[in-house]
DNA sequence: TTTCTCTGTAAATATTTCTTTACATTATAA
DNA sequence: TTATAATGTAAAGAAATATTTACAGAGAAA
């Protein structure tokens, strides 16, 4: 899964702490969606895309891994 | 959070079992989703939309909460 | 160097998703 | 009624997300 979350936040001069603020979320959720730690829910995807003026689709990428929903 | 699975899946003539293979998921998830019990992972929602032949943005639905990703 | 801001990491914990197993309901068909 | 297929519900537990708290590194500015 790969994410363009970084890639817009820095577009908006937003830090990771102003991020977190409007999703309403700890920075280091932030910190851990950027860096691909984990897979976030349906609802705090679409919070970040909406808080960066984007789409869910746009802003995360699956390189389609094989199917369906199982870890990979 | 507003889904639109059922109405896909019925399109397609899928029943429940038979997305829930596709996704490689359990029956009782899909039952879960197309009722809004819970907000799946955005990888779930993902393999969801692909195996309905749509996006993630067009199957979910956020009435635009009130904000944040925070729990309503 | 010291100070400040931003970012990254780590461990314990709370909360939620998703599984597993089991049973109930509805509808169709014999 | 009896049988079968599809759907819905429930409870216990496994696995993951997200929080909380704390500390560390990099860069800019004094």
């Amino acid at each position: 899964m790969q994410t363009r979350i970084k890639e817009y936040r820095t577009a908006l001069g937003l830090t990771q702490e102003e991020l977190a603020a409007r999703v309403q979320v700890r920075r280091e959720t932030i910190v851990f969606l950027e860096k691909g730690k984990y897979n976030p829910s349906l609802r705090l995807a679409h919070a970040v895309a909406k808080a960066l003026g984007t789409t869910v689709d746009d802003l995360f990428s699956f390189g389609d891994e094989e199917g369906g929903a199982g870890g990979g």
